[in-house]
DNA sequence: TAGATTGTTAATCGATTAACAATC
DNA sequence: TAGATTGTTAATCGATTAACAATC
């Protein structure tokens, strides 16, 4: 079904899953794409070749039911799934990824941190359990692993990187602030917090250009 | 010198200026667009358009000075000024925020957190004291505040924005997962942790897709 | 049926890439 | 000077928007 799909339309998706959550949870059950495109802030025509990538989920003179384009979208988005996570890091951004609340709704799983604070190790967070560092491997040899998400300083993340490689690990959601060299098999999207928060100074700089 | 530029330009400053700091950290005093496309995975045709948006800050037959331009890009993001950030919510995100090390390098400070929870009111983080929640306007009242990060529940998020505009604050950095509505004059960049997440699972579920 | 709205093709717009004269 | 590389204009490519026939 779905040929190649743009990035720009990739990047809209998890947009409309949330919104289209939103009306459901709301109690509405039919949308046009005029109506979400006013609730997105997106053209109806854009919101048509959006869905239109992966199937014509809608009907003429109708419109689209809402939980059923949810439901196709979370497909999409390979939500239906359930997807193992390891965490490296029990910094702060470890536990703040750890403790997100919705991560667990839509099928991410974490079963275990790694950190090399020995008074971190041994101890859990909520239920997820804190290993050593150096057991990573270790451990990678006996879990399917989905996604590891790397939250450790920025001057060892390559390092733990290609540890992860080694040990099988094929996606990777890097919080480390830097763009790390990974093979092509490899799936890396990267969360640059500083990234984010420059572009709102960027703005605030240029607030009355235009 | 800038007149209008493009949103995918400005997403782009922060990736040239982090790649010049390492740059620079790793003794690199000169580059060409060439080389500087190779390392980031742009074209230098791409890099010559952007950086040209701002002004010509290369020499020909020589190429760019590397704490030059970072010099110039860390001005046009605005990193030469002080911002005084508040943080709502002191849960997993906000202290993560709180304690983001970088942030204070590239003169963000932090100078305040609220929360509603009455065992976290009056402690503090680090240096930062936590007010609850309900000292919002009156704080706001009493100090001049750049940018607020938005990191409370989501059914809270729209009334905690709503509550910052009436206090004159003009920026908001948010983690809430939900598109809030706010006046044109109001920036909202927002961290939407879910949505990438996604992302990073529709490329899992579309490996071999092309 | 008439009205509404999709799916899809065509037109437009903007961003990226290529090319090259200017010049360090 | 010759070689390299910018700044900038022109060409290309891709994404967004508009239009409309199909059809619920």
């Amino acid at each position: 079904m779905a040929g190649y799909v743009s990035d720009a339309v990739i990047r809209r998706l998890p947009g409309y899953y949330r919104h289209l959550r939103e009306l459901e949870a709301a109690g509405v059950t039919q949308i046009s794409s005029q109506e979400l495109g006013k609730r997105m802030q997106l053209t109806p025509s854009q919101i048509r070749q959006d869905i239109n990538c992966f199937g014509g989920f809608g009907r003429q003179g109708y419109g689209y039911k809402v939980s059923e384009l949810k439901g196709h979208i979370g497909e999409i988005l390979g939500l239906d799934r359930l997807h193992r996570l390891i965490i490296l890091g029990a910094g702060s951004i470890g536990s703040a990824v750890a403790r997100y609340p919705t991560f667990s709704r839509e099928g991410f799983e974490t079963i275990a941190m790694f950190d090399v604070a020995p008074d971190k190790v041994g101890t859990r967070m909520g239920n997820i359990p804190i290993y050593p560092m150096e057991e990573l491997e270790n451990f990678l040899s006996g879990y399917k692993v989905d996604i590891a998400v790397l939250a450790t300083p920025t001057h060892c993340a390559q390092e733990n990187l290609d540890r992860l490689y080694a040990g099988g690990v094929r996606a990777v959601w890097n919080f480390a602030p830097t763009d790390l060299n990974h093979p092509a098999d490899m799936i890396v999207v990267n969360v640059h917090l500083s990234d984010s928060l420059q572009i709102l100074s960027y703005r605030i700089a240029h607030r009355d250009d235009g």
